[in-house]
DNA sequence: GTTTTTGCACTGACCAGTCAGTTCAAAACA
DNA sequence: TGTTTTGAACTGACTGGTCAGTGCAAAAAC
């Protein structure tokens, strides 16, 4: 849609280089694995901005120069493939969430400190991957769908790393054994989520400091009181 | 695909009731206002469980118990029946926590005591009404679609409600001049949505009260420090 | 008698998924 | 070395089905 022709050129290098390196590595051929890698981007993009449904197959053929016989060559369905991409998104999610928690416990931070670590992370990869982001909201209450069961798995992943934090807060008292864990979990990942998708979509030139800065603000209850 | 068949009836009470209160209100007879109503109810749950393109008109009509042509009767089509569905529905919302926040000041409480009975508002409306704010976070964030202003519309209708209590508690000093207002507004927004779809889809059978009461915790900074 | 609803057949666009055929790098061979 | 074979990866035209929206005559409601 943007050029005239998408080129197609300059690829096989790319795809010559990883081929070498990880055919050994992992299980499949890296061409495949670079074509799915293709098919993950064009595909978070497209339905990030309309949705599962009214996204095509063709469409995510297109974006990703591939044939649409391609699409079904790497997947067995359209929903695989988006099951599969949002297992992926999630495990990089958690994989910054939980790398942030532990580099804060190592470096003798208090639990506070983790929690304001995980929200600056959480931040970063909705900026990074603002589209997976959009995705993953739009589509986490949906019941009724085929993918329910990935849903929840996928839902659970990112709550847990959280939770966890709170739990060990509250054992160390550094929390108070009154909060509801679950809640509170889901509260704070509610809380990041829409602040960071309102400063992509409407403020997009603030830093992420400043954003992070106001967060950490709200969640230590230093609004009320003050000036 | 969970039970049997969903249960369809109960619905009408909810119907007849509104039905007396906005019939003088808006325009049209009292006959195509039910109409409409039995659509909107119809449409909003079935969109909240599938999307917007996933359902069918056929399947609003049906659900509705009407006729495929009255849907077209009553609404330009899908998209406008839609639109308009969000529309009804936000007003609901704003109309609920603006009460709250009149309630509270008339009642000569703080703007603090304003951003809890907004929450507390907030979390009756979503337990009355799951399907709409399921429906809300969905397509809140979408790009691309043809609906694009009256998003933005509704979005900013919610919002600057919770803005405009934010800057009256900055104004006498209650809360910092330092905040962010519209972060902090986003951010609050999206602790309510997220904790409150948990709590109806993983928690049911806790009441709104003990919801509240976590909620509260965390926003006045109550986690950290204390047992 | 006017407004609203019904029922239903119809159209044209669109779309998920299929499959027979093509490409080409690497392996086997000579 | 140069030649042939293999098969994984990819292609894109095609199919069967679905769905938004239309048209309209007759019934029902008011």
């Amino acid at each position: 849609m943007a050029g005239p022709v998408p080129s197609e050129e300059a690829v096989p290098v790319t795809i010559r280089a990883m081929e070498r390196s990880s055919a050994a590595a992992g299980g499949g051929s890296s061409r495949r694995e670079a074509t799915r890698q293709k098919l993950y981007e064009a595909a978070v993009t497209l339905i990030a901005e309309q949705g599962f449904s009214a996204t095509t197959v063709d469409e995510i053929a297109e974006r990703a120069g591939v044939a649409k016989g391609t699409v079904y060559y790497n997947f067995a369905s359209k929903s695989v493939l988006f099951e599969e991409l949002l297992r992926h998104g999630v495990g990089l999610l958690t994989a910054s969430l939980q790398e942030a928690a532990d580099t804060t416990d190592r470096a003798g931070g208090t639990k506070v400190d983790a929690l304001d670590a995980m929200i600056r992370a959480g931040l970063g990869f909705i900026a990074r991957y603002p589209a997976f982001t959009q995705l993953y909201v739009a589509e986490l209450w949906r019941t009724n769908r085929a993918w329910q069961s990935t849903l929840m798995v996928v839902r659970q992943q990112v709550v847990a790393v959280i939770e966890c934090v709170l739990r060990e807060g509250v054992a160390n008292g550094e929390f108070s054994d009154e909060i509801d864990i679950p809640l509170t979990a889901a509260a704070l990942v509610g809380m990041v989520l829409v602040a960071a998708l309102d400063w992509q979509s409407f403020q997009p030139e603030r830093s992420l400091d400043d954003v992070h800065a106001s967060l950490s603000r709200l969640l230590q209850g230093r609004v009320s009181g003050s000036r």
